[in-house]
DNA sequence: TCTGGGGTCCTCGTGCGA
DNA sequence: TCTGTCGCACGAGGACCC
C-alpha cells in the first residue's frame, strides 16, 4: 500500500446550492433548494441552511416543501455549474496530469504524479492552497481529504465538510474506520446497508472482523471481496485521468402518466432522437439500443436489442426503439421513458462504411436517402422543443420539454415562460433573475453576483423590456472578458 | 403530494458453437 | 452419435453513485 498520503479528494460543497447563492446576493444564508419544481421533481442540492430543516438530496419536492416551506426553489442551470465546474478542474490540472473528475463538483487527483506533493506536510499545504486558490476564483468552498488512497480520500472529504480540510495519516486508517457506519463506505447503499444490519453487522470494524468469506457468503463475490479490502483500509485502484463513456441514454419523467399507446410511441421517437443528437455530440456511435419503461407502479423495465454493427443514425435506433416498445405492455399507464445506447464506438470511417453497407443492403426500399450517413449535427429535423429552443430555461429539460399533447397546433403566440431561478436582462434595470412567475406577472430580483442583495419587480410576462440572457461570471473580476 | 436524470458495474439466465 | 462442459454474447434486472 501507498505510504504518503498523496491522493487528494476535491468534494465541492452544496455545489448547485452554492453556485446560485453566490450568483443572488439575496439568497446567501438562506434555506436554497435546487431541483426539478414540477409535480414529481426531487431535490438535487440544498444548502446547509435548507439542510437544518431536514431537507437533502434524492427528496421528492413536495415533501422538501412542506419541510421549508419559506425557502427558495429553483431549477438547476447546469451550463452555470459545467462553467464553474471547468474553472475548478482547470485548479486541479495545474497539480498533477492525474486528475479523475467524478461529477461537475467531484475530482480524485494523484498528487505524487503531479510533483506537488510527496509526504504529509507538503500533501496538507497542497490542500489548503488549493482550497484557497477555488475559494479566490470562484467565491466558493470545496473540502478536501487526503489519503494514500482514493476510497480513504474520499472518506476524509466527507468527514471534511463543509469547507474543511482532513488528512488521514498512514497506519491510523484501520482505527478510524473502525466505529464508521458500513454505509461510510463506497458502494453500501440502503439495501447492502440492510442487508448487513440484520446480520449484526453495522459498523466498518464489525465488517472486518466478519471476515472475507463470510462477507462474499452474504454479498456475492465480487462485492464481498471489494467490502472486505475496504474494511481493512486497502484500495490499490489508480486515479485514471481518462475513462471512456460506455452508454449514452436520455429519459423523461412525465407530470402525469400517460396512457396512449400513440402518444407514448410519438414520445419514444422523442427520445430516441434526443439520444441520438448526444451520442454525435460525444463523437460516439452504438450497437446496443435500450428501451427503459418506468410503469405506473414505479416498476422499471428494460429491453434492448444489439445490432450488427454501430449506429447513429436516427432512423435505425427509432426503429429498433418502436419495435422494443411494441414488445412492452403499457396498459396501466407509464410515468417515464427512457432511450440509450451502450456498446460505444468511437465514430470512425469503418462505421460510415458499415452504414453506407447497411443502407446499400436495404437499397430494395428504394429511398435515395443518400444523407444519411453525413448528416449534419445541426437540427435537420424537428426535435421538438428541444435544448436550444427554450432560451428562458437552460438544462430544465423537464420543464423545457412541455410535451404538448397533440401535434404541432398553430394557435396564437406561446405565452413566455420564466422558470425560477433563470437569468434576464432589463432595458431599464439591468440584470436580474425571475424570482416567480404566474397569472400573466414574472417577478424580477435585480442583482449580480457582485452586488449587495437587490430590489424586487413585477412586470407583464410578455414585457419587451425583459430579456432572458446568460449567467454572470460569479466572480467579478473578469467581466470585461466575457462575451 | 412520494420517489429525477445520467451514468457504472455486477449477477443471473439462456442460447450457441467448439 | 450423444452428452457434458466451457466460454462467450446477449438480455434483463438491480444496486449504487452524484
Amino acid at each position: 500500500m501507498r505510504a504518503a498520503p498523496t491522493i487528494l479528494h476535491l468534494d465541492m460543497d452544496a455545489f448547485y446550492a452554492s453556485v446560485e447563492q453566490a450568483s443572488k446576493p439575496s439568497l446567501r444564508g438562506k434555506a436554497v433548494i435546487v431541483g426539478g419544481l414540477g409535480p414529481r421533481g426531487v431535490v438535487a442540492t440544498a444548502s446547509y441552511e435548507a439542510r437544518r430543516f431536514g431537507v437533502h438530496s434524492a427528496m421528492p419536492m413536495a415533501q422538501a416543501r412542506r419541510l421549508c416551506p419559506n425557502g427558495a426553489y429553483l431549477i438547476p442551470r447546469f451550463r452555470l455549474y459545467q462553467a464553474v465546474s471547468e474553472v475548478v478542474m482547470g485548479l486541479l490540472r495545474e497539480l498533477s496530469p492525474l486528475v479523475e473528475p467524478l461529477s461537475l463538483d467531484e475530482a480524485f487527483v494523484d498528487l505524487e504524479a503531479g510533483g506537488t506533493a510527496f509526504d504529509s506536510k507538503s500533501a496538507r499545504e497542497t490542500g489548503e492552497r488549493l482550497r484557497a486558490d477555488i475559494r479566490a476564483a470562484t467565491g466558493l468552498s470545496g473540502s478536501v481529504g487526503l489519503a494514500g488512497s482514493k476510497m480513504l480520500a474520499k472518506v476524509a472529504s466527507e468527514e471534511a465538510k463543509p469547507a474543511g480540510l482532513l488528512l488521514i495519516e498512514p497506519g491510523t486508517e484501520r482505527e478510524l474506520l473502525a466505529p464508521m457506519s458500513v454505509r461510510t463506505l463506497p458502494g453500501v447503499g440502503p439495501v447492502t446497508g440492510e442487508h448487513l444490519r440484520r446480520a449484526g453487522i453495522t459498523t466498518v470494524g464489525e465488517l472486518a472482523e466478519a471476515g472475507e468469506d463470510e462477507l462474499v457468503r452474504m454479498v456475492g463475490r465480487s462485492h464481498g471481496v471489494g467490502l472486505y479490502r475496504m474494511a481493512l483500509g486497502l484500495d490499490d485502484r489508480p486515479v485514471v485521468a481518462e475513462r471512456d463513456a460506455k452508454s449514452v441514454s436520455v429519459e423523461d419523467t412525465f407530470d402525469v402518466d400517460l396512457h396512449d399507446r400513440v402518444r407514448i410511441r410519438t414520445e419514444v421517437q422523442r427520445l430516441a432522437d434526443r439520444c441520438v443528437q448526444r451520442l454525435r455530440g460525444s463523437g460516439h456511435s452504438g450497437r446496443t439500443i435500450v428501451l427503459k419503461v418506468r410503469r405506473y407502479d414505479f416498476s422499471t423495465l428494460t429491453r434492448s436489442e444489439t445490432l450488427r454493427g454501430p449506429t447513429d443514425d436516427p432512423a435505425v435506433v427509432r426503429e429498433a426503439a418502436a419495435r422494443l416498445l411494441e414488445g412492452v405492455d403499457t396498459t396501466g399507464g407509464v410515468r417515464l421513458l427512457g432511450v440509450g445506447v451502450t456498446g460505444l464506438a468511437d465514430y470512425t470511417q469503418e462505421d460510415l462504411f458499415a452504414q453506407s453497407m447497411a443502407a446499400e443492403a436495404e437499397a430494395a426500399a428504394g429511398a435515395a436517402a443518400e444523407g444519411a450517413a453525413a448528416e449534419p449535427h445541426g437540427a435537420p429535423e424537428p426535435t421538438g422543443p428541444g435544448v436550444a429552443a427554450g432560451p428562458a430555461v437552460p438544462g430544465g429539460p423537464a420543464e423545457a420539454a412541455e410535451p404538448a399533447g397533440s401535434t404541432g397546433e398553430p394557435g396564437p403566440a406561446p405565452e413566455r415562460r420564466w422558470a425560477a431561478g433563470s437569468d434576464v436582462l432589463h432595458a431599464v434595470y439591468g440584470p436580474g433573475w425571475v424570482q416567480g412567475s404566474g397569472v400573466g406577472r414574472v417577478t424580477v430580483r435585480f442583482e449580480q453576483p457582485g452586488s449587495a442583495p437587490g430590489r424586487v419587480r413585477t412586470f407583464r410576462v410578455e414585457d419587451p423590456e425583459l430579456e432572458p440572457s446568460d449567467p454572470l461570471p460569479l466572480v467579478g473580476q473578469d467581466a470585461a472578458d466575457t462575451p
